[in-house]
DNA sequence: AAAAATAACGCAACAATGTTGCGATTAAAA
DNA sequence: TTTTAATCGCAACATTGTTGCGTTATTTTT
């Protein structure tokens, strides 16, 4: 297997997720950053931590995809079989780490992976009453 | 309000959709079509056929945007808060028609729209042992 | 049935997003 | 310190989606 390393464009990567309460796309992850690192190498640190399970990848009901390093406090894996939540007013996009969906399957299916994402309006939105 | 008109075009789309058990992207609806329409034709009726609620857009783990008209024999009106199912292997998607999330949301947020998108094996794929 | 109104279309051009190849760089192992 | 290979930057390309505008065709009105 091939072993990864810790590169200072990596290395700003992650810290703008860990400075960051929402979900970031490529384009914001970039603005953030200004100019580290090229355009394509974020492209593949973000292939590189969604394979170390690092982070991971949501798309969005509008087709745009965005990542997210969830918190969690007490696990040693990441996990992200929990709900995001997708603010049609303002975009962000925020975990529910606590919301679970349960659902039955019909039999022959195998499920390796679930994506769950409401969208609607969030707190903060949705008491500035739009 | 804007009425909207039948024109060949849509109706080619449409008929595509009934003929088709899975989910389409745009791509897979062009080449199905061949040269009936232009590109951007398809774009735009897929975006009316949204609005109007006949069809669906369902978005992919992977970045993939597609657009299923579900089967709902005894509904009027075409619901889609059930769940997708994306095979890793085919890449086809179906729709779980009976298969509807149950969840608890914490309280201030209004959810409008749910997007519920299960990956793995499909019963097809399952069966051939990939 | 013909004329008027306007939804939908085609084309061209553009914008955004993501991918690939390859030589240069640099982190980590020897 | 030297070696090795993962990562990077750059350029070029591919895909997907959008916009403006003059033209076409569906629907409504006369």
């Amino acid at each position: 297997m091939k072993t990864t390393r810790n590169t200072t464009a990596k290395t700003a990567v992650l810290e703008v997720f860990e400075n960051s309460k929402t979900a970031l796309s490529h384009t914001e992850i970039q603005k953030q950053l200004n100019d580290v690192c090229d355009r394509v190498t974020i492209y593949r640190i973000l292939d590189r931590l969604v394979n170390e399970d690092i982070i991971h990848k949501i798309s969005n009901l509008d087709g745009t995809v965005k990542y997210a390093k969830c918190n969690h406090s007490h696990q040693r894996v990441h996990i992200h079989n929990h709900a995001h939540f997708s603010c049609e007013n303002c975009h962000e996009i925020t975990c529910l780490e606590n919301v679970k969906p349960s659902y039955i399957m019909p039999h022959n299916y195998k499920v390796n992976e679930i994506n769950f994402t409401l969208s609607g309006l969030c707190p903060k939105c949705l008491n500035s009453n739009i």
